[in-house]
DNA sequence: TTGTAAGCGTTATCAT
DNA sequence: ATGATAACGCTTACAA
């Protein structure tokens, strides 16, 4: 058995003495060909192990049917609602999603946008990296008209459509929900401030303290990239102040969780003697002892809405001026932060 | 600013007055196309803001310089390691890495194969999903000698290259571990044995009692789904038994995890009352409470044979047969199953 | 209802 | 070192 060149439309069109386009047609469903020859066809196609060529095709319409995926990195379970969100609206247009991760490195994300350009994605939906400060891989989509929708980690730089989340009042409710619980000196492990999500938890939590009549105490506000080490030497450089803090907010989970690692390293009681809230509710969170309080964000309901624009975009229904999707983000309490009894599941 | 359609090789060529043909040449890098033309070619071209087009490129080649990857779910760690190490490989050697996920569902794994397939990418690595008992989609691709590998959960039907853990030796260990404890009845939540490393980690089970001169007890070993459902019922299960084990070797982490949260709520303490190993060694079995043994998988490394593998059969340099290799696991000793002070690291 | 022919943007084969 | 031309497999006016 051995490989013949894969059949085309014109093989079958031989086979059955008529031409390439009625086969191409009976194909596509096209209602103009007869119900008889179309099942001939189909079915002489079937019989041949006939494969449409969609690179062709695709050439020859200009498009691709598929959209772009690229996340930081696709093992967030954040990231991976959100895709799981997209998918489910593309595949039921009959769109194909691909899927890239850039790992946070611009070299990358650079690379992978421009491949997925050269192969005419139809559209492009991403959150960028932490590294991402310059923007000519994704103006290259803007520029052409090729529909861009950022979501989560967004560029003000372009003009788009943007789903992000509410992360200045998921940062403010934490904040308000630490004060509520009694803490007095409350300190931020906070993001790359190149990143606006990161910006806007800083400014939620300075927010909630000034509302609360707290002074901000610059020492108490970490920069940090957010790994595992930097959680625990925040953890352990806050606990070296003078006057050292009574509760950390962290812009994300995975420093909250390294930050009381460190704290039962050390025989400090979480939430006794320092509380913990993080953000993004990664699954670890609910699972770990003590459980960490976090914000919780509605990834998949934010992949619906990307994937909703996108394709709105593409099939031209994008009458309206761009816009960005605040989506309302939750106070998840749990045992990292809960001090009193009667603690109210959320604050505000 | 108007979108003109995108510049060609022949807008180029026109501009300059030579022949597109040269344009190509000049822009792959050929040798024969002089310094001077070439590096004039390549500076209009960019000025233009040329952008190849990859779709007509391959339509011509029969070459996509893309690799198809599913797996069924990307937020498992152990698939999303393996991810990353199909992409270390695959970059280096200019290849664009397309992952997509099954959902563990045979239509869409179906579905997602039929689009890679006609999108012509030059091979698939794939791990099935859980319902996949019926190959079509993946013959598919053996037939028409489009290269393909196997990584985890392969398929035995199917003539190709495989890269597996050793299931059974992980199996074997961590029961043979919980042995070393002193357990005297061990249970077993198992998976769905279509697929061929459940069966081996089933297997491993069975072999390390018996060499321990234990009966297997057909009531201690269950055949679950292996979600966290599965987990806790399955617990439920096991200690409602006349004659309860003191141990559960899980299949993987997941029900692992929901196995202990059972026995914490009811009561029941772990490991002194009843050990428990998992499989896979998700991020979260470290940082839960108490910490869960388990069996690592090399994914990383597995994924850089798996892309070695692919690559060598996409240039043609697959003189050998087809090869199954067996890449080995560790035990990893945490809480969960710890009950002797000098407890070896590991086993075998 | 079906056929003809051009064209999508490349690359490859022959020429020159 | 460069050009002309066909071809990759499909879709789509336009014709019949």
């Amino acid at each position: 058995m051995k490989h013949h060149s894969e059949t085309t439309i014109h093989d079958i069109a031989k086979k059955l003495n008529i031409s390439a386009s009625t086969v191409s047609r009976a194909l596509n469903n096209n209602p103009l060909i007869s119900r008889k020859t179309s099942e001939l066809i189909k079915k002489t196609a079937a019989e041949m192990g006939y494969r449409p060529n969609v690179l062709a095709a695709n050439l020859r319409t200009k498009k691709t049917k598929t959209i772009g995926v690229i996340v930081p990195l696709i093992n967030r379970h954040f990231f991976s609602s959100v895709i799981s969100g997209i998918e489910d609206i593309a595949y039921q247009s009959g769109f194909t999603v691909t899927i890239s991760q850039s790992n946070d490195l611009l070299e990358k994300e650079s690379y992978i946008a421009h491949a997925l350009f050269a192969n005419r994605v139809d559209g492009l939906i991403i959150s960028i990296g932490m590294e991402t400060k310059e923007y000519s891989h994704l103006q290259l989509f803007s520029e052409r008209g090729i529909p861009l929708v950022f979501f989560d980690r967004v560029v003000d730089e372009i003009e788009a459509n943007k789903i992000v989340v509410d992360d200045f009042g998921g940062a403010f409710k934490a904040t308000k929900h630490l004060v509520g619980q009694g803490c007095k000196r409350i300190a931020h492990i906070g993001g790359p401030l190149n990143l606006n999500i990161y910006r806007n938890r800083l400014g939620g939590y300075k927010a909630a303290l000034e509302e609360s009549g707290f002074e901000i105490d610059n020492s108490l506000v970490l920069q940090t990239s957010l790994t595992r080490e930097d959680g625990a030497n925040s953890a352990k450089q806050l606990l070296q102040l003078p006057d050292a803090p009574d509760a950390i907010f962290c812009a994300n989970d995975t420093t909250a969780l390294s930050a009381i690692t460190h704290f039962k390293d050390i025989g400090k009681k979480v939430p006794e003697e320092i509380a913990i809230v993080g953000f993004s509710n990664e699954p670890f969170s609910e699972v770990v002892t003590p459980s960490i309080s976090t914000i919780k964000q509605p990834g998949f309901q934010m992949g619906q809405k990307a994937a909703e624009l996108l394709l709105n975009q593409i099939n031209g229904f994008n009458a309206k001026q761009f816009e960005t999707f605040v989506m309302p983000t939750e106070l998840v309490v749990r045992e990292s932060s809960r001090k009193l009894k009667d603690c109210p599941e959320a604050v505000n």
